[in-house]
DNA sequence: TCGCCTGATAGTTGCC
DNA sequence: GGCAACTATCAGGCGA
């Protein structure tokens, strides 16, 4: 059964409240992580390379080394080996 | 030139620590959300709709915004500049 | 099974080559839009609000579908279904 | 001096038409694009990896070497060597 | 629960 | 060379 018009009212409005709340913090979190970047790249990081490590801390790397396969396999399919020192 | 290999490191590390704590806090807010949703679910409002709501609230805002944006945009090309402090 | 790397080598050529084509095709777009505007420019049009303009007509016709889904869910959720071929 | 308000009106929505018909037909090319990637993964391609090798093809190998050896780089400061046969 | 699909996030490109 | 718009990728939510 679904939540009567009239009685839901005030618990629906807090419900919309809450996450809009929440969502904001996430909001400021998101701007936090962004400056964190800015400043990184100030300081002549580059943040693209960054990224990728941060990803890559996040990968598994079991993972991470069974994606690499797979995409050795298809570039070998198509005869781009990639780098053959590899 | 991008930072050298020594220099840099504690740096680094330093950065990568500190947007990764922040991604952990914001995944933290994340679930917060979720488990207002689910509370929500369980008292009988449809998430779906719900989620649908609170899109169409930031967007409003959002909206608005546009279309005064767009009405300034308009106020300048025509050299009617609405508001010197732009 | 993710395809073995002998038997998808043709398929695998022909998908690639496609979706290169098609991403041709697309670019070659692309570069129409942008040239549209580029005249409109020499023509004393201001892109940015052109682009605005655009982009809000766009905003208009989705905003208003998403106001009928919203509608629809709404029915829905009190058991008023407004159309049975949903 | 910016198109005055009557002379440029037809103009301009001539300008807008051709855009929006312009973007109709980048937005069914890239539906197609789309399907490609849908008919691979139902032939068992992976598309992660399939959407990876079109990028790959695309960018010059001497860039992507460099963008390697500073996330490399990157890594090694960090200690995180993540292959070491390399 | 799994796969799909939409919405959020990250990366790239073009403009100023 | 930095910033903003746009595009592509990714992750989470929904339906089967």
């Amino acid at each position: 059964m679904v939540e009567p018009a009239g009685i839901g009212r005030d618990q629906l409005r807090s419900i919309v409240e809450r996450i809009e709340k929440l969502e904001e913090e996430r909001a400021a979190i998101a701007g936090d992580i962004k400056e964190v970047y800015a400043e990184a790249k100030a300081n002549g990081f580059d943040t693209k390379t960054l990224r990728q490590v941060v990803r890559l801390r996040k990968q598994d790397s079991a993972e991470r080394q069974e994606q690499e396969a797979l995409l050795d396999l298809y570039l070998h399919a198509l005869g781009m080996i990639p780098d053959e020192n590899r």
